[in-house]
DNA sequence: CATGAATGAGCGTTCATTCAT
DNA sequence: GATGAATGAACGCTCATTCAT
């Protein structure tokens, strides 16, 4: 990418961000067209092989471009709180206002993840599973596994946790776009899904509940 | 399609759907080359355009062949086995076996659920969707639901399931490719799974057991 | 052209041809689709090739199958009329009635005059020219001259007279589509043009008229 | 049409026009072939497409293009000339005149009004029809009518002698492509024809130009 | 005699990229 | 720095014709 992008009007540069991720999105790395990219960001042809050297150049630099954003979320997740399930509730609902608030990075991120076209295929699988990897590297950080019981697999549990957590945002996801925040009924939602892993995950649940509750 | 196909030789009819399918996969709908999937299947570009009326037809006809295979999967599912966890893993099992003997039928599938291109999208959704739901429907007839605790709620305890399942195979897939059967250690590695969300999900789990040992 | 088709039942080649006429008329030579010519007629693709050797063999045909029908009219000219008006008039009204007939013939024969493909062109030309020679000559037998003026040059006198009928059918054309027969209002239409002429052409018209009168 | 074809070099515009036409003319609207155009032209096939959003709009470029031309035609009517036959005689030579420096318009209005192609047809009549009305309405305007004869058909009369300027530049059209200009020669040979219908048309022909040979 | 599967050149059109202005 | 005209390879698809059945 030429330094001349960065140079760029701020709001010519979120032009043709948003004109190139929403053609991508809509058609794929090799169909989505630059003719139709140069159009949407009211800018000419010239200017965007100016800016990147070429179509391959672009969709990597969304890529990284995106991971920012994505990094926001991870810099959310409070290292104090030592309760996996806590935690994940914070993480989690940051990453839905997120995609409320940035739906197109979203789903470039979702498209990237099925792009066939070996051109940009393997670079950009590094690229996001390296995202990935400094992502759950926190989010581990300063977990108290003593509170799962000691016959339970924790990175078992841990995988079908976060499989779940995939689901249900998938599963709400159409929710998401129409919601105009991320309300409790979501977050109240996702508590009954948690609740059933918490139950068989964590050591004496409803004893220790019920032990509060008798003070 | 033309029916012409249908008293193709198998061989020939084989080497279309292969070079079809592969092709599709590799570069997504719209990019995939018709003249790339003449020249891998030996055959001319008229005669492709003399079975197919055109790229969306035969697109759509390896949405439905591909149909056939998946019923396979559906029509394996043991209807007198009440317990839906051992159901799951049988059925799990028998898709496992059939990805690995199709792979390529599988990576279509994939590629089809992510598959922008406008012209294809809705078609190829409502396709799925049919055969998904068909699917389901067996997927859950004669479940003893009685076995679920009765403070669980089970619509979404058989979310969780789903998901995991589907984040299992996710997980294998890399693995199977390989396999040259579906052996034991993958049923191992997928009932410590199970374990975990059973122990979650069924009455007095580990108390029957002890009572079983008893007598 | 193969003497197969000669011994076609008269149906089946009565479609092929009008299915031909139909579709070379509507597309012209070249753009003109033997698979929709084979299609309309309910002939398989081999069998127009059995019959015509190639596309231009079958066009060519058509032409002499024209003719046929055109000569028609051309021995419809009564000989022993010797005013040329007269004569005009008797067969303009054949061709007129032919024309409702058979439409299809004169609206190939018309694309055919008008064809600009290389391939036939010059073919076409050189038998549609002796078709029209062999034509005039028959229509100018024994026509009595001695009528015209003297003044008048009766050879530019009767190319007018010629285009005259000529325009004076293209502007009938599509009345005579949709009439059942050619009737006499046509006849009177087209005799105000020939008197305009003939006023024109003939030796003490009006004063022969007069004389007329005066008895 | 893009704008882009209107600030081309003069002479690559002449060579584009020249070259469509000639393609069209000798193969029809659907057969030209845009390769043959773009290989006579000698421009790229982007190039062609670049002015031109497809072939359809070529080719009614040409028809509006051609329109130009056509309407010097009948700018070059002088409407002070009151003789009908003496106003015929100069439009029809200026049209000779054009027909005669750009054969290949004339060429191309004839197979424009020939076209088979669903395609264009519609809009090509459409196109060709107002040009005509235009031109048309201007033909007659101040004509002295009353130099006619009080029992002729001004209306049919005028038909016939539009009929037969028709057929005269029709049959003299080969001629004309080959004389270096349209010389006295073309015009006494009208003149003769003129002299045909004038002394059917008007008024006391032979008298009156007796009477002025009196004084 | 009749069929229709098979062919591959050719079609109109789109594309990312270059570069003179 | 910004423009958009120019390129030609590649695209999906059609075609008249052949020939094994």
């Amino acid at each position: 990418m030429n330094e001349a992008f960065f140079n760029l009007q701020s709001d010519k540069r979120k032009r043709i961000i948003n004109a190139a991720m929403q053609e991508f999105v809509a058609n794929g790395y090799t169909s989505a067209s630059t003719n139709t990219i140069v159009k949407d960001a009211g800018i000419s042809k010239g200017s965007l092989f100016h800016y990147f050297s070429n179509k391959k150049d672009l969709y990597l630099f969304l890529i990284d471009h995106t991971n920012i954003v994505i990094q926001d979320v991870y810099e959310a997740i409070d290292l104090e709180e030592p309760d996996l399930f806590k935690r994940l509730s914070k993480i989690g609902f940051a990453k839905m206002k997120i995609q409320q608030q940035y739906p197109q990075t979203f789903d470039f991120l979702t498209s990237v993840l099925n792009e066939p076209a070996e051109d940009v295929r393997q670079f950009a699988g590094e690229k996001l599973a390296a995202m990935q990897e400094s992502g759950f590297n926190q989010l581990y950080v300063n977990v108290d596994w003593s509170l799962f019981k000691d016959t339970i697999n924790v990175e078992k549990a841990t995988e079908i946790l976060n499989w779940t957590m995939m689901g249900f945002s998938e599963k709400y996801r159409n929710k998401l776009a129409t919601f105009k925040d991320v309300g409790p009924e979501l977050l109240e939602e996702w508590e009954d899904y948690a609740a059933i892993l918490k139950n068989s995950y964590y050591k004496d649940h409803s004893q220790r509940r019920n032990g509060d509750e008798s003070h």
